[in-house]
DNA sequence: GCCAACGTTGGC
DNA sequence: GCCAACGTTGGC
């Protein structure tokens, strides 16, 4: 199975890259949507993901790795829904604003913007390249 | 099984 | 603070 490149969002009001970085391993819980929770089911540990601040911010921060999969969300009495544990990698040398991957034409049609609600999406290996390029000049 | 009402997310 | 998109719920 090749890596695949995902992106997660979060409120850093709630939990931001600072706050997975203090922790070291954070679990990647509270997730209610199906699509982004079979998104996290189809992870693999090692695959890549962009921390992206929602709301405040709107902006890729840095990167993460999948460090467990296959986890019940905690946070869920039922124990139905999906959860998985991330590592942070790396910070990003500059933030990538949404502003910036709305405008780039490299980038139409990325889940982040098409499907604006979707809280774990799915990056192509362009897509995920892009963003970086874009970060790292 | 349809659809209106409502709640949530997240951008503006 | 508003609104669009989307999911869920409940009446019929």
């Amino acid at each position: 199975m090749p890596k695949r490149y995902w992106l997660m969002k979060s409120e850093p009001d709630a939990y931001s890259w600072d706050d997975l970085v203090a922790e070291g391993e954070g679990t990647w819980d509270g997730v209610r949507n199906h699509r982004a929770a079979n998104n996290m089911r189809a992870m693999q540990v090692g695959d890549e993901a962009f921390f992206y601040h929602s709301n405040i911010g709107k902006e890729v921060v840095g990167v993460i790795s999948i460090s467990v999969t296959g986890i019940t969300d905690p946070s869920d009495p039922d124990g139905k829904w999906a959860a998985v544990k991330v590592r942070p990698v790396r910070k990003l040398a500059r933030p990538v604003t949404l502003a910036e991957i709305k405008a780039d034409p490299a980038l139409e049609g990325i889940e982040l913007v098409r499907l604006s609600r979707l809280s774990v999406a799915e990056l192509t290996e362009p897509e995920w390249k892009h963003i970086l390029s874009l970060s790292d000049g």
